[in-house]
DNA sequence: TGACCGAGTTTCGCATACAATGTCCGGATG
DNA sequence: CATCCGGACATTGTATGCGAAACTCGGTCA
């Protein structure tokens, strides 16, 4: 795996796990320094970080961690509630045995997680799910615009996780369901009520 | 303006003019001496012209332009008819008097266009009217998924625009008037119509 | 005849060096 | 005392060099 991908990962988690605060001047010297590379690697991942929205990028003053303000936040809870339900009814439609079972394992994972209160392995599994449901779509489109929106989602989970969680995953059962079944107006309808819910339980909103 | 951003600008041009066919190896050596640049600034473009998915990454062998099978552009009509509703119906909202001159100017200047027969520029102002649309919305997120997406719909636009043109313009007034009026219903309606119109006379649909 | 393989070439990935620009602070000036 | 200006510093932008991986293509062997 090319040292740039994995500082595009790197930079990622360090921003979704806050240890990058929003705002924060991303210092390329300092980064590179930090993660024992050179610049250009570092370069080419802000590149990336930017095209994702997870940092800003004034010309000529190089890329700051971006910010979630409530507003913004509402945006995209919008753009989910467009996309999410289209996701969830091509899955339904095209979703195998295989798949299902993709997204049964992924549940399971999460009542252990739930269980022992590992919030930063739910974040992930939160992810997880979704974008495996994306995938299951066979929407290559979809998949290429929903992922990066998942990720910034992840970005907002955490800070409801503790409280949303159990009612999440309970929902993901349903969408589970209806995808088992194959029924995709259902699957749409239960994807937009977990999307919903979602928005709901954000702060401030 | 950076020598990065001017790359990213013309390798996309190269590419929505067909100069750049699908497929095309981008070698790093030959567009650096073609732009007379060094390959820095080429390979930072690279990628994000990647994150747009105007080219494809496969690592460690560098890039190449993206191809655009007809299943493809199925997968991204239906992406379209996801968001671009959702925007037309946030911009009847939120456009004001100065939002939609702004539309009429672009329609204005697409009737000149189509009556001098200019099919690169009707590409140009296809792009730009959706992308306003987008704008007017207010919804930032939705305009920093959508965008890439409006261009990505550009590559495909040039493919069908001596056909559709005019029923296109046709129907981008008919959205205006709804943004105009204020009618989130209609606006979405309208933009639905639209899009559902443009995936019919997409070829080998 | 067809598949394999290895040396030469091409091309990418990463590092380093240099140039240009922006930022910030201290001092002069009204 | 506030403001404006200038220069040193910090940071980004661009160019170049080198090592490594991948591709090419001719030859060889089954």
């Amino acid at each position: 795996m090319p040292l740039r991908d994995m500082v595009v990962d790197e930079i990622r988690r360090l921003i979704l796990d806050g240890q990058l605060a929003p705002g924060t001047h991303l210092v390329e010297d300092r980064l590179a320094e930090q993660l024992g590379v050179s610049r250009n690697p570092i370069r080419e991942a802000i590149r990336v970080l930017g095209a994702e929205g997870f940092v800003t990028l004034p010309a000529r003053r190089g890329a700051f961690v971006a910010t979630l303000s409530a507003v913004e936040a509402q945006d995209f809870f919008d753009v989910r509630l467009a996309l999410e339900p289209l996701g969830a009814k091509l899955a339904a439609k095209a979703a195998g045995p295989e798949g299902v079972a993709q997204l049964e394992e992924i549940l399971e994972r999460a009542r252990v997680a739930t269980e022992i209160g590992d919030h930063s392995a739910l974040a992930e599994l939160n992810s997880e799910f979704h974008t495996r449901v994306f995938q299951l779509s066979g929407n290559e489109y979809l998949v290429c615009v929903a992922v990066p929106m998942v990720r910034r989602g992840q970005w907002l989970f955490r800070q409801s996780v503790a409280r949303r969680a159990p009612h999440s995953w309970t929902e993901h059962r349903a969408l589970v369901s209806a995808i088992e079944a194959g029924d995709a107006e259902l699957a749409e309808t239960e994807s937009r009520r977990h999307v919903l819910a979602a928005r709901a339980a954000f702060p401030r909103s």
